[in-house]
RNA sequence: GGGGACGUAGCUCAGUUUGGUUAGAGCGCAUGCCUGUCACGCAUGAGGUCGCGGGUUCGAGCCCCGUCGUCCCCGCCA
């Protein structure tokens, strides 16, 4: 096939945007085929580039080359036109599309470039991710990937003009770094100049942006990648962005007003309202009304504790903790819904469900006989229920039963767990989750530390640099599972977006961190030894924040996936289909690096 | 590591319940016709390792076992 050069040709505008404004004027347009429309002496071309789509029009009579050109294009193919705007007729003008009143009336056409006939329709919308992935290339053309990676570019312009505002400063730091044990699995990079060392890519730049701060930078912020080698999900990806975020000397409720701020404006470039100050909420109180440390606050549903008399829980053969989970105006539920829930119920590590609604006639329980109308009466009461209600029961049964499901987990834990799933069950079913809105919460207050049930030992739950909360310092030796840190997470609709701390800046409290953890002296120098010294020469108090930026932008986009905001993101298996990595290499590198396949 | 769903034409899917003739549809693709289409239309045609391997059976897209891939979840993710 013929190809023509574009030579010193220049776009005059882009495809999405002209306008009956623009008839009359001479112009010239460049991008691919979308749809070809071919009515024999009449060839109609959809151009398309990244802002839109334009229609074309080659008229045999009067260009007899562009149209004996149109006639050799397919979809895909690259073209450039250079032609007349005219206005449609009104029969013609096409509603659906921007540029619908106007056509480019071409007088050239350029065949810049052909293309095999594509796997899948670009202009089309329906493909299995496995091929979109497999043809990211292609997939991109498409108009939706257009918009969320332009809309991810919009969203790091804003976050680096408000950290700017801000006074933080935007400080690149290795991604060739060295291994941390703790935490995620890392990334290594064989050293080939030493054999037998290893580099690790970071899973965040935690003690670099620590070590900023004792370097002075005061405000530090990065767009940064983050690595890490564990199993992936539709909110995880190996390699993820964080908007890291470090300042020195600093008050946790100056930084949330920061990041409240950030929001603000982020969320206002998809022309959303975001209310502030965002409610905080302890751990505590999350998992004891939501059983969630990131609940979704957009719906009421919250469980309270009942205290059972031990006549009642005799009866109902239960001798764990009990809670309630009242949902307005539910009554009138089926009896088929509610036997699906309590379905749901018995697949959750509690083991004890029940139901009862407040109808017209009084309180309408299964357990009623059993118990008493007396009981269920002052049960209802202690949650406050009205008329209509429906009222969700959730318990654990047997506390000395050894059937536990999850070896080890406690009742509560249990009933925690048990709790949050039923909660969101519910929510579902009964549609009481708002497709739209923004509920921001702050969960304060995290433990300290998790008692890791395999290993006997206790595991910092954000990470070992997070200071403890000072009311809580002489706990660290006496009780470390009471210590709460000052360590915070942003939770949105029940996604959690950002989490942090303010950081342990003196070397006397690390050093009993690291031995609640089971660290020796040894075993802390060898693996953050620099760090350990850097401690000594003068730190200031800070603290920072890690946002998931993927996470923000697909909640922003209105994508559950991450994969739809990232441009060349991997399969849950780890895999990229474009470029079929990870691939075997040459024995060569192999023996270069030192480095021998087991 | 575990659980669930899916895998049939280039794409999106039906067919699997209850095994039985030559495996279908829409879109796309090819060729021809068509001067107002915009999901153009009309006509004709090509296109299949039913993911892969094994088994049961006279006979397997369909049943069984294994395996690979994609997605979701649990574990894991300081």
């Amino acid at each position: 096939m013929q190809l023509d050069v574009l030579g010193t040709r220049r776009r005059t505008h882009r495809s999405g945007e002209l306008r009956k404004a623009h008839v009359g004027e001479k112009v010239f347009l460049a991008g691919w085929v979308d749809r070809r429309r071919d009515l024999g002496n009449l060839i109609f071309i959809d151009l398309r580039d990244h802002t839109g789509v334009t229609q074309v029009v080659c008229n045999r009579e009067s260009s007899p080359e562009a149209h004996q050109k149109a006639d050799a294009v397919r979809p895909e193919f690259v073209v450039g036109v250079e032609g007349d705007v005219v206005e449609r007729s009104p029969e013609t003008v096409n509603r659906q599309i921007p540029t619908g009143e106007i056509e480019v009336r071409a007088r050239t056409l350029l065949l810049l470039n052909e293309a095999k006939t594509p796997p899948f329709a670009v202009s089309d919308d329906k493909t299995a991710e496995e091929t979109r992935l497999r043809y990211r290339y292609l997939d991109l053309r498409r108009p939706g990937m257009q918009e969320r990676l332009r809309l991810r570019h919009r969203a790091a312009l804003a976050v680096r003009e408000h950290m700017n505002e801000h006074g933080f400063v935007e400080v690149e730091t290795p991604f060739m770094t060295r291994s941390t044990p703790e935490g995620a699995r890392d990334f290594l990079v064989p050293s080939r100049i030493h054999h037998g060392k290893f580099y690790a890519l970071p899973q965040s730049p935690q003690l670099f942006k620590q070590l900023l701060m004792i370097g002075g930078m005061d405000r530090y912020f990065q767009i940064v990648r983050c690595f890490r080698d564990e199993d992936f999900r539709a909110d995880r990806q190996a390699e993820f962005t964080q908007v890291d975020i470090e300042m020195a000397f600093p008050e946790r409720e100056a930084l949330f007003e920061i990041i409240e701020r950030l929001m603000e404006k982020l969320f206002a470039l998809v022309g959303a309202r975001v209310t502030r100050p965002f409610p905080h909420l302890t751990y505590d109180q999350a998992l004891e009304r939501y059983g969630s440390d990131k609940p979704h606050l957009g719906f009421g549903l919250e469980w309270s504790r009942v205290a059972l008399p031990p006549a009642v829980r005799e009866k109902l053969h239960v001798d764990g903790p009990v809670k309630a989970m009242r949902v307005p105006k539910m009554s009138e539920i089926s009896r088929s819904q509610l036997d699906r829930l309590q379905d749901f119920a018995r697949s959750t590590p509690a083991d004890w469900f029940s139901y009862f609604k407040m109808g017209g006639g009084g309180v309408q329980s299964t357990v009623q006989k059993v118990v008493g109308a007396e009981a269920v009466n002052s049960l209802a009461a202690s949650v406050g229920a009205q008329a209509g209600d429906l009222v969700l029961l959730l318990g654990i049964k047997n506390l000395a039963a050894e059937s536990d499901r999850r070896a080890g987990a406690s009742a509560e834990a249990r009933l925690r767990e048990a709790s949050g799933q039923l909660r969101m069950e519910a929510a579902r079913r009964f549609e009481l989750i708002p497709p739209d809105g923004w509920h921001f919460a702050w969960i304060v207050d995290f433990p300290m530390f998790e008692y890791d049930e395999k290993e006997k030992r206790f595991n910092a739950m954000h990470h070992p640099f997070t200071s403890p909360r000072e009311e809580d310092l002489e706990k660290l030796e006496s009780d470390p599972a009471a210590v709460k840190a000052r360590a915070y997470d942003l939770v949105l609709n029940g996604s959690e977006i950002g989490g942090g701390s303010i950081r342990i800046h003196r070397q006397d409290i690390q050093r009993r961190v690291f031995k609640a953890l089971g660290m020796t002296d040894e075993q802390a120098r060898a693996r953050f030894g620099f760090f350990l010294d850097a401690l000594e020469y003068g730190t200031p108090p800070h603290g920072g924040i890690a946002l998931g930026f993927d996470r923000i932008v697909a909640l922003m986009a209105g994508e559950s996936n991450i994969r739809e905001v990232i441009a060349f993101p991997k399969t849950a298996s780890a895999v990229d289909l474009m470029c079929e990595s990870p691939a075997e290499v040459d024995p060569r590198q192999l023996d270069e690096l030192g480095v021998k396949i087991k």
